[in-house]
DNA sequence: ATTTGTCTATCTACTAAAAGGTAGGTATCT
DNA sequence: AGATACCTACCTTTTAGTAGATAGACAAAT
């Protein structure tokens, strides 16, 4: 029997993801779950304390896929990497970050924190796989590390956004682009 | 003394890139400009009314920019376009293209399809920069330019939304490293 | 010139539903 | 007996929306 506290991070999840974080209710989960209310508030007593667990399981799990992917050299690092974003595209999900940004302003401070922590640490990981690439004569790219890390965050943070609007197909036009330009460095 | 039809629809669009489609409420409108709630359904009697109008005023904005520079070189163009989103991120807004499509299965079909065309219609005008400019040996970009498009777009879109958690100033990074990238081919 | 009617933009005063949350009870397991 | 994981039954506030009144502007008819 699956945990229930489990349950209700991963359906805050996937509901922040498709609906936005004011898009959805405890309601919403209570059902899904069959569950009153009430027992979601036992477990969250607010949802900003739904909204720091969903964002700090999300971290953890980017934690988990760094480390396994450590050793691995940085084209599969970055296949690793783009992975998570074709899953989310698949389900029709955008990014937890993206997501939140765009309601940054009606979030409370501990969320936005928590936010800032894991986009610093997904910025990290791609400028290390990044820097990486480029010493081994792999990736090319003229800018600043960091740059390029902003640059490919920022086009598949918004090709799982553009894409539910233009085309489907759009997202993996970009993802694609990406690696095409990175890999002839142009 | 100013329309009181235009005021709505563009503190609309305001609390939209501010709060998300769902992080505002009529309320929060009539009490800016000192009118009652109900006064706001005698212009707009539903919110998705007011959606629409919101996504095909901007459109009509973006027609606009498109007409006045049309005869502009690329460079000017492309300035022109990022300036947009410049006025927006100076101002602690994203683009609402990224906003309401975070938001995109709890919106109504109909302002669905305004975001759609007015999202076409942003990469036609990018795609039509790109070409100009390639043609003319300023711009240097291997793939397609509606891909090119895509991944310009992508970029300013998010680094909106990035850099509101990240660092202010990321925004600037990215919308230079764009630049920068197109101009020298890497 | 004054009355009459209509239109516009606003108001007061509601309503129903949903959202977020609380208090306190109960069944079960250890 | 105490902890855990629920429950029923509330509450308050906000949200989206409606019905119907009113006040002023303006034009046509008397």
């Amino acid at each position: 029997m699956p945990d229930t506290r489990t349950e209700i991070i991963r359906l805050g999840d996937k509901l922040i993801r498709e609906q936005g974080y004011n898009g959805f209710s405890f309601t919403d989960i209570s059902k899904v779950l069959g569950i009153r209310n009430a027992s979601i508030h036992y477990y969250f007593p607010t949802k900003t304390d739904l909204g720091i667990a969903v964002v700090k399981r999300q971290h953890e799990e980017l934690n988990q896929i760094v480390r396994n992917s450590a050793k691995s050299d940085p084209v599969k690092q970055l296949s690793r990497f783009m992975d998570m974003y074709n899953t989310l595209h698949n389900d029709g999900q955008v990014c937890i970050v993206g997501s939140l940004a765009t309601d940054l302003n009606t979030i409370e401070k501990p969320v936005r924190k928590e936010l800032k922590f894991l986009a610093d640490d997904i910025l990290l990981w791609m400028k290390t796989i990044l820097e990486e690439g480029k010493k081994q004569g792999i990736f090319h790219y003229k800018i600043s590390s960091r740059a390029k890390a902003l640059l490919i965050i920022s086009n598949i943070m918004a090709a799982l956004q553009l894409s539910r609007i233009t085309d489907p197909g759009d997202f993996d036009l970009i993802r694609n682009s990406i690696i095409k330009e990175l890999k002839t460095g142009s």
